[in-house]
DNA sequence: TAGGCCATCTGGTCCT
DNA sequence: AGGACCAGATGGCCTA
């Protein structure tokens, strides 16, 4: 698992920086997608972001109510976000284990030979990050130094930590501080993989992705990536129900190949597009039918409508 | 200077 | 008991 230096903390600073900078363009480049969207549909989109917040930020969130050119049908196909809702309200208490979404080794990946803790003590960087006192992992030292430093001294002066007077109850305020110390690096290091997570979320999710452009913010990426997943599964509708309509419109007008569309054979079925085709399969049985009729009634009258 | 975003610490809760 | 997860608090950095 790769760690931040506080050298890119610097480099984050300055990215930061230069995000701001560009935020109007990316505003900007939100908005023109919006009104392609909305001269392409006829319809006035609404930004998810609007819509569950109430925010009045267009960047942050892409128009997945719209629909693409082709979208005669109005059944809508259920609603990703609506499974993961239901999924998260089936499991109460602790959110989704990684390993339950095929997640599993995320955590401690670092290295194919170390297992996960308590039984990773061979592993160097497991366990120098568990140690705050170990020299290892010198750039978070390093952070530590610039800036928990400050949050430890509050802390201490909190009364999270320390106090007592004895020796005994000295060495027992040491050992607790190290605990803490152990825990907060845990801490530390899971916001991290959550920030690498974040990031390679950031590298596939389509905004312009330049020294110019600013870096999504955790929310921004969140709901553009939402909406990204929702923008996809209806341009993935809309293609089956185009693929259905074009084998039903090929298959009323005779031109459907001897062996049918063999080769969409394995594309997946909607429930919509599933219907669809049986429709096609129907007309394309009709068709046949009164073209055979047709062609005894009067051969070379029957024309494809 | 206010506001946004972020990193970190911290205590609590839940799970294994 | 230990670890993961979460949310609140706090302060730093940056931009408008």
């Amino acid at each position: 698992m790769r760690r931040r230096s506080s050298d890119e903390e610097d480099d984050a600073g300055i990215v930061r920086g230069a995000t701001s900078r560009a935020s109007g363009e990316l505003s900007r480049l939100w908005r023109l997608e919006t009104q392609h969207q909305e001269a392409l549909t006829g319809t006035t989109a609404t930004w998810g972001w609007e819509a569950a917040r109430g925010n009045t930020n267009p960047s942050v969130a892409m128009d997945t109510s719209s629909s693409f050119p082709f979208s005669g049908s109005s059944s809508q196909p259920q609603q990703p976000q609506d499974l993961v809702q239901q999924q998260l309200q089936q499991v109460p208490g602790r959110r989704t284990p990684l390993g339950a979404v095929g997640l599993g080794g995320f955590y401690f990946s670092s290295s194919p030979s170390c297992p996960p803790p308590p039984n990773n003590g061979s592993c160097p960087l497991q366990a120098d990050e568990n140690r705050p006192e170990s020299a290892g992992s010198h750039h978070q030292n390093q952070q530590m130094g610039q800036r928990s430093n400050q949050h430890q001294q509050r802390s201490s002066g909190m009364g999270g930590i320390g106090g007592g007077g004895g020796s005994v109850s000295k060495s027992k305020s040491r050992q607790g501080k190290m605990v803490r110390l152990n825990i907060n690096a845990r801490e530390r290091r899971r916001m991290h993989d959550l920030n690498d997570a974040l990031d390679e979320l950031r590298s596939v999710i389509p905004y312009a992705h330049s020294p110019s452009v600013r870096k999504l913010s955790k929310i921004a990426t969140l709901l553009l990536a939402k909406n990204f997943i929702l923008m996809q599964a209806n341009a993935l509708e809309e293609l089956r129900r185009l693929i259905a309509y074009l084998q039903q419109t090929v298959a009323a007008a005779g031109l459907a190949p001897a062996g049918g569309y063999a080769d969409l054979a394995g594309f997946p079925a909607t429930p919509t597009a599933t219907k669809l085709q049986q429709q096609a399969q129907v007309a394309a049985t009709a068709t046949a039918q009164r073209s055979s009729n047709a062609s005894v009634v009067a051969p070379g009258t029957a024309s494809a409508s």
